[in-house]
Formats: C-alpha cells, structure tokens, sequence
DNA sequence: CTGTTAGCGCATTCAC
DNA sequence: GTGAATGCGCTAACAG
C-alpha cells in the first residue's frame, strides 16, 4: 500500500480510504490511485485487514464431513451470507469426538465474524465457551444450551406424518428402519418418537421389535437390515425409513425378494432426494425444507453479530411428498 | 499473550515460544506458563500470528457449488492435508463466470497456503495470475496452462471403457446422453470423444443424432431428453450416460415406458456413485477413482508450497464396475 | 534457556 | 479532502 501511495503522490492513508470506498476523495485522487493499483498489481492484504479491523467478513459453517447433505444446505447459506457482504466457508470436523473437539479450537473460531456449527459429540460445556467466543448458531439434532441459537427441523413432526400417511394407506405393521431408542435426542430417536406418536393419535400400539437400527446409514446397511426384517417372519407392510438414502437400501431389499412396492409393503423415507423421484415409482418423503432452515440460521447468525445476546431455538416445518411407493 | 506473560513472570517471547512448541523452555517455565493459559482462558489469535508469520497453515478447496460431488473428493483432500499440518477449508465461487471472477479475488486466494482450484469460466491470463501469487493445482476438465498444475480424471478413457463394454455386450446404437460437441475441452465433450473412439476402435461409424445434449445435468432433464430419443423413433439400443445422475433420468425413462433394461436397452453411466448399486439390478459405471485424484492434487500442492515450480498435467485413471443394467 | 528489539500491513483517531 | 501518529497481537532474529 505504501508502494501504491509513494507512486500516486498521497499518503497511505489515502489509498486506505479510497480502497474501502469512503466518500472522503476528490474524484481526480481517486482515479489515479485506483490507476497505481491497477498498474502495479496491487492486491489488499486481508490478513492485516483482519487484524486492524477485528472482523474477518466471514462466516464458518462446520460440519462434520462435506459429502453429508449438508452441501444442498451450504448453497443456500452462501447465498444469504453473501447478501450481506460476508463469505461463507466450510469447515470439517472430522466425525469423531476426538478430532470435533480439536477442529473446534476456539483459536480458529475466533477468524470467523460467525459460525454455524453442527457438531455431535461436543459437551455443553464446550458449547457455551465457543458462545461466548463467537458468535454461534447451533444446527441439528440435539437438545442444545438454552442460551445459544439453534436451528433444527421439526424430526418428529415429519415422522409423525409419514407415519401418519402409511396408517392411512392401510399400513399395520410399519416398521422404522433407522429408528433408535438413543437415551440423548438424536435424528433417529426423535423420528421414532414421531412413530410412536402417530400410532397413538390413532389408537394403536407399536412394536418394539420392529425399530430396526441400522449400522452406518448407508444404503447397503440398510439392506442388509431390511434383509434380516424379512427373514425375521415378523408381518411388515409399510417401512419408515428415517433417511432416504435408509429407504432406498429398503426398496433395494424388498426388489431382490420380488415384494412388490406399494402393494405389499409400503415406503417412506426422509430428506426428499432428487433421486427420489428417479427409482421405480418413485419414493414417499418428508421435505426437510432447507431453504428455510438456511433462512432462520442466518438471521439469527445476523442478530448475534450484530450484538444481540437473544437465543433463539426454532424448530422449522417439513411436509409430505407423496410419491409411488405408498398407495 | 501480554496478560500470560505477565501473570506467569516471563516475557511474552517465552511464551510464544512454549505455545509453538520449540524445545527451548525448561519443563518449569513450561509448565507455568500452560497453567497460566488455561487459568486466563487465552487462546492465540490466528491473525495476528498469520500477519507476522507470512502463512496460514491452511489450503482452500475452491469449487462452483457445494452440492456437486465434490464433497466427496473433499473429505479426502482434507485428510491428506491434515497429514502436513495443515487446514482444508472450502469456498464456492457461485457457478456463474461473473461471480467467479469476483470470488476469487487475488486477496482472498493470498489469505491460504496454498489453492485447489476448480472453476469453468476463468480465462487462461486470470488463471496464470492466480499462480503467480498462491501456489495452485487446477482440477477439471478443460485444458490448462501448460506452467500450472492440473489434475484431471481420464474422461476420454472412461467414456471409452463404457462404450466399448456396451458395445462388446451387443448394442449397436449407442446414445451419449448428455454428450457434446463443445469447441473446448469439457467433460461433455472428452466423454463424446471416447465414446467415438470405442466405436472407431471396433470398426463402426456413429450416428451424430446419437449425441443427445441435456439442459442442466439434472435427473429430470436427462429423463426429458431420453424420452424425446425414445420418440424420436431411432433404434437405440444402448446407452452411454455421461454422469450416472443422468443414467438415474435415464433407466426413470425407459422404466416409465416399459422398455427392460438390460435386455432391450443397456446402460452405463460415470461416477460410480453409492446409489448405482440400489436401483433395480444396479447401474453399470465408471469408478472415477477420487483417492487417487485426491492424493494426486495434494502431492502437487504440497511441492509448490514447499517452494517448487514444475508444474505437472497428471491423468488419473478410471475403471469400469460392471452391474446389472449391461449384458 | 530467556528476553529485547523491531516490524508484518493495515485502519482508527484526530489534526490540519 | 488529506495525512501523521499509533498500535492491532504476534514472531523472527539475535543478544545475553
């Protein structure tokens, strides 16, 4: 900068002012700066930007793997992040426990303006450091510190309506692949409670033995689950399962046994994949509705930076995509 | 650090020493000092120690969108680049040329250690600018600058495996859904070619009505077009598709109107994506080998920040997965 | 093994 | 409308 000052004539701080646009230069100034710039190549610095300014003009968001779905989320976020100047970046934790908690050091957290954070293993109490260093929104599944923003979608709700819709299909015997009796909330207990809660509100009982846990979430767990279901002799005539790559892996199994979908055994999964549209019929879902999830996050995310203290836990809705599997 | 060094009775030298780690601190000091760190709760601030250091220890990952399938080449970038220390973070470059342009800025791609560059609209005059002052590997389809890294998968190779394999299983009028005939090298057009080159290599002609372009990469406009193929009355009897979301659009086409797959139209697709494996019988694809594209561009990476300047075009291979839309 | 000096490149403050 | 002084928080280089 000192080179571009010396060059056009004016001190440092001239170029200063004219590169972030205050009105404080007389035309002819400017022009020549902005012409040294161009002549010499010259290119900001942002790292002593950040330090002199204190804020980076960038938001984290942080997950734990980049080929979840949380890239349809991240799209969207860009996009509102952007809107106000800031640029979103994506982070990874790394799955586990051990490296969430060493990707999470707060030292890097403190680069960012925000950050919105998903994270599984983390503590309460690591939570509520990392609020108070920055500021955070919470996406996900847990139950989360009441004093800190958190985002999630309504679990039970969706599960309760694809339940809801296979009973009203005719369904009997549903059973929830995926689903799990996790002492902590999580996605798959929290949608086997929406299960549970749609064969209540019509008056019917469940079957504990037809949660089927799921090793991994991938498809060929699911199958290899959905295989043992069948071969267990237990009546199914409708599957819930609580993600759609989970539901594909069933309609996988039930193909290879020539069960014929919707007639004999009805589907739904979670998540509402463009390929859900592409298999067979196509596949019963629940819309997640990212765009507003996406939406609420960075209002809240917005709020905080601008130094609100308010926490906020907003659940968003979802909705039913009836397709071809279920009747 | 002030506040440390203070409270602990040593200069803020000493304790910048023990927080990087170099074995000059006696074990007492050390120990005082770490003490003194986690009673004040200090945590280091990165912009400061990246102004004076000259580096960030991180690398970015730049691609056009998040949602593409780049998460999965992602995940594997970060675990090698983790291996040297260093920090994988991704940014978008909004997949229009005009916001590329603008995301990446010169001053931005300086804040990182080192650059992965995925982008269509860039000129080759930009793309050398952007060498010169970040060291940069470039992913992708087009040709590059001869003095810049590149890494690419074989398309032309891949393109060529499926069809000869379509071809050596009996089909005779082979569509290359999603094919073009661009000016420039692309994905699109590479695939073309090998398409081509699998039919001369047996001896046969193409048919260029055969070469059927797609809207936007998506099932639903891969569906569209293979049903305007299918009426259009040409014999078809195979198809080559240049991404298995296009051979999912595809295999939804052919399902709808009855037509069995694999015995009266054959199809492979590129990518080997998890779900190939769960539609029906299972999609016939190319692996695109990402482990080896990924420890590839971190290898030219890691050479160019360690201070070298040759520059390599590395091919990556691909293989073909045989299933059970294929003969 | 520990401390002093100097400065990374920029922006805030306030004077002119 | 423009500029001088100052320091953001840290570390390289070197002295002791």
């Amino acid at each position: 900068m000192s080179d571009v000052a010396r060059e056009a004539g004016v001190s440092v701080m001239t170029v200063s002012h004219i590169l972030n646009g205050r009105p404080r230069a007389s035309e002819a100034t400017r022009e020549r700066v902005l012409s040294v710039v161009a002549e010499l190549g010259y290119e900001i610095n942002l790292t002593a930007r950040n330090l002199r300014a204190g804020r980076t003009d960038s938001v984290a968001l942080i997950v734990p793997s980049f080929h979840d779905y949380f890239g349809a989320v991240a799209d969207r976020l860009a996009l509102l992040i952007e809107a106000s100047n800031r640029h979103l970046v994506l982070e990874r934790t790394a799955a586990n426990a051990q490296h969430e908690r060493e990707a999470l050091s707060l030292a890097r957290l403190r680069m960012y303006d925000g950050v919105l954070l998903s994270a599984y293993g983390i503590s309460y109490a690591e939570l509520e450091l990392i609020g108070k260093a920055v500021p955070l929104v919470l996406l996900g599944e847990r139950e989360m510190p009441a004093d800190l923003n958190h985002v999630r979608l309504d679990n039970e709700e969706g599960a309760r309506l694809a339940t809801e819709h296979l009973l009203s299909r005719g369904a009997r015997h549903i059973a929830v692949l995926g689903g799990r009796f996790d002492p902590e909330q999580s996605m798959a207990s929290s949608r086997r409670e929406g299960w549970e809660t749609a064969h209540r509100e019509a008056g019917l009982s469940t079957d504990p033995r037809l949660v089927v846990p799921v090793a991994e979430y991938a498809m060929a767990d699911a199958r290899t689950a959905m295989r043992q279901l069948l071969d267990s002799g237990l009546p199914v005539d409708g599957v819930f399962a609580v993600t759609d790559v989970l539901a594909h892996g069933a309609l996988a199994a039930l193909g290879e046994r020539g069960i014929r979908v919707p007639d004999e055994v009805q589907v739904v999964g979670f998540d509402d994949l463009d390929v859900d549209e592409f298999v067979s019929s196509g596949l019963t879902s629940i819309n997640p509705n990212h765009d507003q999830l996406a939406a609420t996050a960075v209002r809240l995310l917005e709020q905080r930076i601008a130094g609100g203290t308010a926490a906020e836990h907003v659940v968003t809705p979802v909705s039913l995509v009836v397709r071809g599997s279920t009747r």
